[in-house]
Formats: structure tokens, sequence, C-alpha cells
DNA sequence: ATTGCCTGCGTGG
DNA sequence: CCACGCAGGCAAT
């Protein structure tokens, strides 16, 4: 459980993608993160679900691009929104964005509950209103009492305490890893209406699938504006749940992240593994 | 797979 | 308004 293990697995991850043209064996991975290869085997499993060398394995620009084959992802992803049955491990996942009047009185008589908790993908910072979640945010290095300002920041009237059982509560639904759970979470969230427009349609790419920002874009009609889709994701203050690490370049390239290239592709590979399983 | 040049767009002044 | 910068795209290699 400590969160230097999923700093391993990220290590390692990085360690990987700069070696990529030598195929490092497992021995050479955990030396890099300096644990024995029995033992990185163990970690590695414990928090990713799968071996390093299956991880891998999702990891090839091949996968990704297969994953972008795909192209019809909206469309796919409303048939399956109708008919609930085949989703595979994913959430109903609901969205309302703030009115201006809300965001003029800067959350007075609201309160909002925050607290870090543990998920496959180290710790994270969530924080939840009557109205529903406003903030997932993935913990970096430093950053545990900046997040705490950023909300203050965001919400300056609104009275904020600390409930870490609570979030741990939530965390493990987040984070489930049964198939078709039937968890319903509902997103409070503020941005201009550009952003909440991009982040809707986020929404809707279903777990183990990946569009391109180029698809995005079209999906809102602005083809054109595949530059300005990159800019609104990376200001989505709900982490996996809007699912930006879903969405990577035309290339396959997995492209940049606001919480760290390298836990982009855990989650990418975390869920194509997912998928993998309960199709078999 | 890697480089370098290009785009159009929302955002903030 | 206008200038800026971008988690991108594309073509050439």
């Amino acid at each position: 459980m400590p969160n230097t293990h999923y700093d391993k697995i990220e290590k390692a991850i990085r360690y990987i993608n700069e070696n990529l043209k030598t195929q490092p064996s497992l021995e050479e991975i955990s030396r890099a993160v300096n644990l024995s290869p029995f033992h990185f085997q163990r970690v590695f499993r414990q928090w990713v679900g799968i071996t390093p060398k299956r991880f891998l394995q999702f990891l090839t620009i091949n996968h990704a691009k297969q994953l972008l084959k795909d192209s019809s992802v909206f469309d796919v992803s409303l048939e399956i929104g109708l008919s609930s049955q085949s989703r595979l491990h994913d959430h109903f996942v609901t969205l309302e964005a703030v009115t201006p009047g809300q965001f003029k009185n800067e959350g007075q008589d609201m309160t909002i509950e925050y607290g870090i908790s543990q998920s496959p993908f180290g710790s994270v910072f969530i924080a939840v209103t009557e109205r529903g979640i406003c903030q997932l945010s993935f913990i970096n290095q430093q950053t545990s009492s900046d997040l705490l300002a950023s909300l203050r920041d965001a919400w300056p009237k609104a009275d904020i305490l600390e409930n870490g059982s609570r979030t741990d509560v939530l965390s493990k639904k987040i984070f489930n890893t049964q198939a078709a759970s039937n968890e319903k979470f509902h997103l409070f969230v503020q941005g201009s209406n550009f952003q909440v427009k991009v982040w809707e349609s986020l929404v809707r790419i279903p777990a183990g699938m990946a569009c391109s920002y180029q698809q995005v874009a079209n999906s809102i009609a602005l083809p054109s504006g595949s530059r300005a889709v990159a800019n609104a994701i990376a200001k989505n203050p709900i982490g996996f749940l809007i699912p930006c690490h879903r969405v990577i370049r035309n290339t396959g390239v997995i492209g940049g992240y606001r919480w760290g290239s390298e836990r982009k592709q855990a989650m990418i590979a975390w869920e194509a593994a997912i998928a993998q399983n309960s199709s078999s």
C-alpha cells in the first residue's frame, strides 16, 4: 500500500520507454528500480493486476494504433450507453456544470469533503460535494497541500473539511476492477462552455478504448480544433472519471498527461488488461 | 521511430 | 480586439 510502490512502477515504465529499442528483460527493468526480479514482479502484479510482460504488450505503438482504428468510438459508445449490459468495467458517469450564479457565490452554503486515498495509480486527492465529485487529482510529489489550496481557490466560501474514510470508500468504487460494476457517479465541474463541452464528450469514451484529439474535435463539430481540444482536456479537474487518459495522439504515441505520461500509459494498459480478461 | 515545420483555436491580456 | 502558447498533426526522412 505504500505510495512508493507506484513510484517504482512509474520509474519502471519510464525506463522501458527510454530503452524501447533494446527490449529490456524483466531482470534489467527490476534492476533499474532497485528490486529483485521476483519481488518486482510481485509488486507490479499487486498494483497493476497483470505481469510486467503482459503490461508491455499493451504499450506498443501497434496496440495504440489498434485502439485508434475503432474509429467510430463515439458511435459505439452511444450504442453501449443504450444497452447498458454490454459495458465492460465502466461506470455511469454524469456531469453537471456549475451555473454562473453558483460560480458567483463562490461556493457559499456548500460543504466539500476531501481526502487522500490510494488507487492503482498512486495516491489520489478527491473532493466531493452534495452535488457530486468536484475534484480528483493524482499526487505527483509534494502537492497535497497545493491541491487543498486550489480547492479553496475554486470555492472560496465553501465549508471544506477532511473526510478520508469517505474518499477511501469512493476510491475503492472508482477503481473497482469488477466488470460492469453498475456504480454511478455524478460529477460537478466548473469551466468554460468549451471546456465543459469537451469533457462531456470524453465521458462517452468507453473503458478500454481510445481515440485521438482529432476525433474528439470532430465529435464536437470542430474538426480543426484539435489543439484547442488538447488545451481543454489539459484542464480536466476530475482525473480518471473524466477519462482524458483515453485520448492519445493520432500517430499512436500516448502523448502528454497532466499527471505524468507514465501514469497515462499505466491506465491504458490497465484497462486493456481488464477488457481482455472479461472477454476471454 | 524521430525530427521539424505547420496549423487553428481558445484563452488572457 | 490582438497576441500567445499549446497534452497536436503531418510530411519528410
